[in-house]
DNA sequence: TTGTAGGCGTTATCAG
DNA sequence: CTGATAACGCCTACAA
């Protein structure tokens, strides 16, 4: 393997303007750089991505922290990284999180400056130490989906995406609505709801009474929708209409109560929360995330960031929308 | 940041002891080590990966090529690839790779020992100056579900797959029976068949005759199925059934034809190729391919190398299983 | 068993 | 504009 030194030696130059011509630096004739361009071609020479990070103390590479689970959007969001990442030379860890210990130290460890220049954190809840870090060393970061005062993010609003999936139930005739929720921070079961505010306000406003037993916190999987039917069913007076806080959990729903011989809309209607071929697949009427735009927007400010670290955080919010398909309709008088 | 100098001064050792004791190095009394591992708690020094990689000459990273297709089996793969790396110290670098100018530049890359230590090639054909790259350099590299002489590999055999959908759908009647395969090499659609092979294979065993309309070779896609079954379809004999190279492909045949008033089965039988949470919905007959299950013992296979890279490169296939579910039936009469 | 010194391949900072 | 030269933080012989 040819080192800058050959190249140099080749060149007839010093190794520092073969650094300059590797890096596009500034006051290099051209005539310099072309001999040290032929050099290069003639010895086959890369420069060592290793070297670089340790001479630059900086890796040109971002991480990717997110927990291991398996729904369509984990790809929405990695192709929106990717085409955030494209034309950039910045290369993607990805480090998947199983708990909440792995995801403590994988955030202790990408504060400090390791392998990588910054972070993506996906539908993660930081922990708190993580926020003061942020605040105090320059590590840039940037949340997906997951909100925090203090940090760059991008998202969307949780609480209104519930109000408009409840609104469109309402107004198609619901009045024993419920919701299957999941916990903000996918590692603390007891955290709160990731939308069940919007789900109250919504009803709040209709002048629609809470019931308790119509709200569920649930697993992030289709078997905890189905459980959280089960226990709907179990109900003297149960919903008509289901708003579920994923789509994994609103599959799990329709199929559960198919199972069962309901009909799905007639006997039940379920709305989903987030997109992929496969709530179309089942004409699922759902709310859509735009996942892939927020993974996009999220990498080009955190690139942004990484090219001026002084800049202001922001937060960033994308619009949801309804799409109605086919597992809502009128309840059954 | 603390350095390993720090970290030496404070305990009253060489920087050698404080390395030997990071790296679990012999000779370290245990007294010693106590006091290291002390200093180190009080400075709460973190070893620098990166340099870690620049001295050690091995980065502790193994990389990933893959297409960036949006598939389900994409995740199974990922996390058996988290399965086989957890307890070891290795990161993951992901490349997505969305042509064959990505594919080429990224297997040059990684065999010139950049970033990563070795590489888990996803689903994508190397180019042949891969291959002799492989065996000059030490840079070990595992196959996933593509094969090649030369080289380490987990994958299943697609021609005794295709054989078995085949052979299942003359079993239970069919006589007219279609492909629809995809190019092995994801980025030359001129490239052989993944399947085809076996496809004529279970037709010349059975004695049916071969129609070359009924081999079809369609895009990686739910749009590559639908397309296929168009062309079947304007047939004066169309097929009764349909074997897929690809659960996408499938599952976008199916729906072509349910949106065509087809009925499946009954008017066609439609047999998939590997499987996820999305073929258990839509009852897709499907051969299921071991993903996860590849992805995890390709991993492992790779630290093998890694450890000891003299060690002679092997291929392990692993079979799959035809699962019945209702996308098959006999033919109408 | 422990400490020391040299090297790894760049980048970046200076004089020239 | 260009060429030395000093970091960068760790690993690893080798010497003690």
């Amino acid at each position: 393997m040819p080192t800058i030194e050959d190249v140099a030696r080749e060149a007839g130059v010093g190794i520092g303007s073969v650094s300059r011509v590797l890096n596009g630096g500034p006051y290099v004739s051209d005539a310099l750089r072309e001999r040290v361009l032929a050099a290069i071609e003639r010895l086959g020479y890369r420069p060592s991505p290793v070297a670089r990070a340790f001479g630059a103390r900086r890796t040109r590479t971002i991480e990717l922290l997110v927990p291991l689970f398996m729904a369509p959007c984990f790809l929405q969001a990695l192709r929106g990284i990717e085409e955030g990442l494209s034309g950039s030379h910045y290369a993607l860890l990805v480090r998947t999180i199983q708990d909440a210990g792995d995801r403590d130290r994988a955030f202790e460890e990408c504060c400090r400056r390791g392998q990588s220049d910054g972070a993506l954190v996906l539908w993660l809840t930081p922990p708190s130490s993580f926020f003061e870090r942020l605040t105090l060393d320059p590590v840039p970061a940037v949340l997906l989906n997951v909100t925090a005062d203090e940090a760059r993010s991008v998202g969307v609003d949780h609480d209104a995406s519930a109000r408009d999936a409840v609104d469109y139930c309402i107004r198609i005739g619901h009045r024993r609505i419920a919701l299957v929720d999941r916990a903000i921070d996918a590692f603390d079961p007891a955290s709160h709801g990731l939308c069940v505010d919007g789900y109250r306000q919504a009803l709040l406003q209709a002048g629609l009474p809470r019931v308790k037993a119509y709200e569920q916190k649930a697993d992030f999987s289709q078997m905890g929708g189905a459980m959280a039917l089960q226990t709907f069913l179990e109900q003297s007076e149960p919903p008509t209409a289901v708003v579920a806080a994923s789509e994994v959990q609103a599959i799990g729903i329709v199929l559960a109560a198919r199972d069962r011989g309901w009909r799905v809309p007639g006997d039940l209607s379920v709305v989903g929360y987030s997109d992929s071929q496969y709530s179309e697949y089942l004409g699922l009427t759902t709310i859509g995330v735009p996942v892939q735009d927020i993974g996009r927007e999220a990498t080009r400010m955190l690139l942004a960031a990484l090219a001026d670290p002084a800049s202001a955080p922001q937060s960033i919010f994308r619009p949801t929308e309804l799409l109605v398909r086919a597992t809502c309709g009128p309840p059954r008088s």
